[in-house]
DNA sequence: AGGTATTGACACGGATCGTGTCAAGTTCGG
DNA sequence: CCGAACTTGACACGATCCGTGTCAATACCT
């Protein structure tokens, strides 16, 4: 009742920094998948802030074109898949393999 | 005897078709380190010049920049630290972490 | 119905990156 | 030791990318 998590473009755009026009282009280029009203407008989740503020530090201060970020954005979520899953296999191993993903989390921004 | 597996810089852009002055950039961005000549001539192994594929594949086809191969290159180094250890722990969830790791790779254009 | 916000399309500047050019230094055979 | 061929680093010129701004048309809400 208190925080619907939902925002429209100009508030997401608000909260984030961005120019809506940012957003959309974001969207177009498949960096982001906002759901849509009925009347076709754009509703943003708390999670895709996340992942656009994920972007805005690829973007704005790594310095890294989209196409890096696509990229980038696709290894992250397969990091997140696997970080549940290193809780297996001997210990040393497991904790080299930690290790490299953890390389790879910052790597990709995470 | 048959191959030095060492090039200059016209023979490596040649055989990569980059140009020099690119290499020589790629370098002064940290993505390849040529060793020296005495003289201070870059000297390219046959290693840098597969990293050197890699980058211009990237750059060329996937349209990343710079910055973001940067990036893909550590990444892309840390998988392959990372695939040799994923022999053990149970075959279910090691299957389901090499998926994730070939998934990762193929981001990094491995 | 009317005023506000969002939609998509287009264009304008700044930054990035590959390429080309240049003078100075290095290499190596004759 | 001379000189031709190559490499060195620095600079500049276009092309492209990307954020931003503007526009008319549509959607939303009171």
């Amino acid at each position: 009742m208190t925080h619907p998590d939902l925002y429209f473009i100009s508030m997401a755009a608000r909260l984030l920094d961005l120019h809506p026009q940012t957003l959309r282009k974001y969207e177009r280029l498949g960096l982001v998948r906002p759901t849509r009203t009925i009347g076709s407008m754009r509703v943003y989740t708390e999670d895709e802030l996340e992942r656009l503020r994920l972007i805005k530090y690829l973007v704005d201060e790594a310095g890294v074109n989209l196409a890096g970020v696509q990229r980038l954005l696709e290894i992250a979520e397969a990091v997140q898949r696997i970080q549940p899953l290193i809780k297996e296999g001997r210990p040393e191993s497991r904790r080299r393999i930690a290790t490299e993903i953890q390389k790879i989390a910052e790597m990709a921004g995470l």
